[in-house]
DNA sequence: CTTGAAATTGATAAACCGTATCAAAAAGAA
DNA sequence: TTCTTTTTGATACGGTTTATCAATTTCAAG
């Protein structure tokens, strides 16, 4: 039995909805997505390749792209690849990311989440869902 | 004669400390990326086939990549494509998004700003740039 | 439980973006 | 001008993601 029921119906409405099918892959590809913060298709396909090694590189795409589309993930563009965000594992949080050396800082900061909701108000827009990264150095990268 | 003195003052010092050549594509394309708050290679390429129709693309990415280096140019991923953003030019601004007409408004808030700086110092980064964007609905698209 | 239309998959070709290569041209110090 | 170093432009290349398509799977209808 499945650990992510919530997530699992998620999806599973957005199939419904879409004329989508549920498969083998897509619970299997779900599961794995889920126990991560964020990972690449590539990343993704070498971790599964053990329990499938017939599962394809294009699928493991094709099937994180579906996740974006239901709200499960966020695919973010970081170097030369795109990383697949993770939205529910740990609430929503932004990113400071460093151009040095690739890593990663997640925080969550309410007043800016206030400002934003602010700013949409004042020019008569309802949020959905907002993307905010920070781009810089980390403190071992400025040196 | 070229309205970016001092721009091309900071480049052509970058260029004396590095043993590099000051040449006719670097100035023509310093020009043309001052006018711009932000551009990709490929854009530039066919902005400047007109001005000089030999112009290779290499040669731009190689200059915009120079510019990052000589402190005139940020890159920033977007989409699948780098953009070059113009860190000289002035009114920074982050973007609402509507998801159903795709009308965008641009606004600053520096409270904001002031508030991912305060953030990224409790982190230990340096910020770079940053990406901010707000996906909703405009209030013609809400009913 | 079948059946069959529609969706999905996996292998791989193709597209896409940015970098590397290299011979010819240009820059610039002497 | 001469001569060395750097730059350029054409194009090959490498890595990432998408498109293609025949075979397979799903699932609703019978
Ligand atoms: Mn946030
Ligand atoms: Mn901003
Ligand atoms: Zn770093
Ligand atoms: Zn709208």
């Amino acid at each position: 039995m499945s650990k992510h029921v919530k997530e699992m119906g998620i999806l599973k409405e957005h199939l419904g909805k879409h004329q989508l099918k549920f498969t083998r892959q897509r619970e299997l590809i779900l599961d794995a997505f889920l126990k991560q913060e964020h990972i690449t298709a590539e990343e993704m396909y070498h971790q599964l390749a053990r329990k499938d090694p017939h599962l394809g590189l294009a699928t493991i795409y094709r099937t994180l792209n579906l996740f974006c589309e239901a709200g499960l993930a966020q695919a973010r563009h970081f170097g030369t690849q795109t990383q697949y965000d993770n939205v529910s594992h740990k609430g929503h949080h932004d990113h400071l990311i460093c151009t040095g050396c690739g890593k990663i800082v997640e925080f969550e900061n309410c007043d800016i989440e206030r400002l934003q909701e602010e700013v949409a108000t004042r020019n008569g827009f309802t949020i959905q869902t907002h993307r905010l990264e920070l781009y810089g150095l980390c403190s071992r990268c400025r040196h």
